[in-house]
DNA sequence: TGTACATCAGTGAACGCGCGTTCACTGATGTAC
DNA sequence: TGTACATCAGTGAACGCGCGTTCACTGATGTAC
């Protein structure tokens, strides 16, 4: 999916950069895609395979990007509180500041190209995904948090972070992200706190 | 959007039935609706407008029907550590009794219909979610419950429930809800409580 | 250092078809008097 | 109880166009000897 030359490599970026502007317009189409990156229908078709790899490719981009922006954030605590917290925060962050991004991400759980590149994707996000959970299985093992099946922990630290985003970015929902973020990874922290934490 | 006469009525439930079995193929399209409904194109549009009225209609009927099977859990409970077990417990089985109509609802948040059709569907959708979260706020004000802005509320009570099922839809998650119900209700008071709770 | 060949990268016109929407019309139901 | 009229409900052929995809081709880059 991506170049093995370097002005290949160029193209790529140019077409999921304009990929992203135009999806946020709700124009994302070849055609005004091959406009946009001023590169060719044919060319895109050669790096990316049809428009839903284009689509793909975009998804995987932006999920690392988010991931990345968590580990660095958790990477640097140390407690299992400052590390959950600092993953919230790092989320909402993220968020505010890459909100194409952010929608294009929400926007992709049911989209097409997910049952076409599904496999692809989440095998492209499973290490990053597992080396951001080891993070927390230390903590996990020495009992500084509840001991929960790990699909359940992404379910409690994360789920309320994406609906956070999906109704701030769908806007006209009142939310202030400040509020959030004063508010929220406390409470997420409660939620895999062990008693009297 | 809804028929004035009783005939009309069995249109549209026979339309919005039939829709949302094609969504479930990813074959909803007009002609293929007017096939599988037995309605005429025509006669779809005198109901709903166009394509996108009958995607917001299905929306605004599948909502409701999560809304008040949680209203109904809900309603029988005292407590506030009760009320939110029971509306996380209603929450999963829902999903678990109407996968199409889930599948549906965790589609529709950037779709296109949401543009055209938002403001309505949030009017109709806000009643029903005030009547929701009155059951909790005397629970707030009496302090069994930790205060927050009603919108972060709603967050941190349907936000991982919203995330399993969203993740439990998809499939090839390696969730189960069974082991979700066992943990993830607890957890979910325990994001709200207060101190000591 | 140069040549020949393979592979990668890029082009854009042409195709064709799936799709949402329209429209002029018929038929059924409800209502006023 | 009956007639006239308005409104609601329903029909399906025809339109047209946006869209993803293909393809035969040219050009650039890399590599083997």
């Amino acid at each position: 999916m991506a170049g093995k030359q370097q002005r290949g490599q160029e193209t790529s970026d140019k077409v999921l950069k304009a990929a992203l502007k135009l999806f946020s317009q709700h124009e994302l189409s070849i055609e005004r895609l091959s406009e946009a990156s001023a590169v060719s229908v044919g060319s895109i078709y050669h790096h990316f395979g049809n428009l839903n790899g284009v689509s793909a490719a975009l998804y995987q981009k932006s999920m690392a990007d988010l991931l990345e922006s968590i580990i660095a954030a958790v990477k640097s605590e140390s407690s299992a509180r400052d590390k959950v917290l600092a993953q919230s925060r790092a989320y909402m962050e993220w968020t505010r500041e890459k909100k194409a991004a952010a929608r294009f991400i929400h926007a992709s759980a049911y989209a097409p190209y997910m049952q076409q590149y599904g496999d692809e994707i989440r095998k492209a996000k499973e290490p990053i995904l597992r080396e951001l959970m080891g993070f927390f299985e230390g903590h996990i093992r020495a009992g500084e948090m509840i001991p929960l099946p790990l699909p359940l922990y992404e379910i409690l630290l994360i789920g309320p972070l994406a609906e956070l985003a999906r109704r701030w970015l769908s806007g006209g929902s009142g939310l202030d992200l400040d509020q959030a973020a004063d508010h929220l990874p406390e409470r997420i922290w409660r939620s895999v706190a062990p008693r009297e934490g």
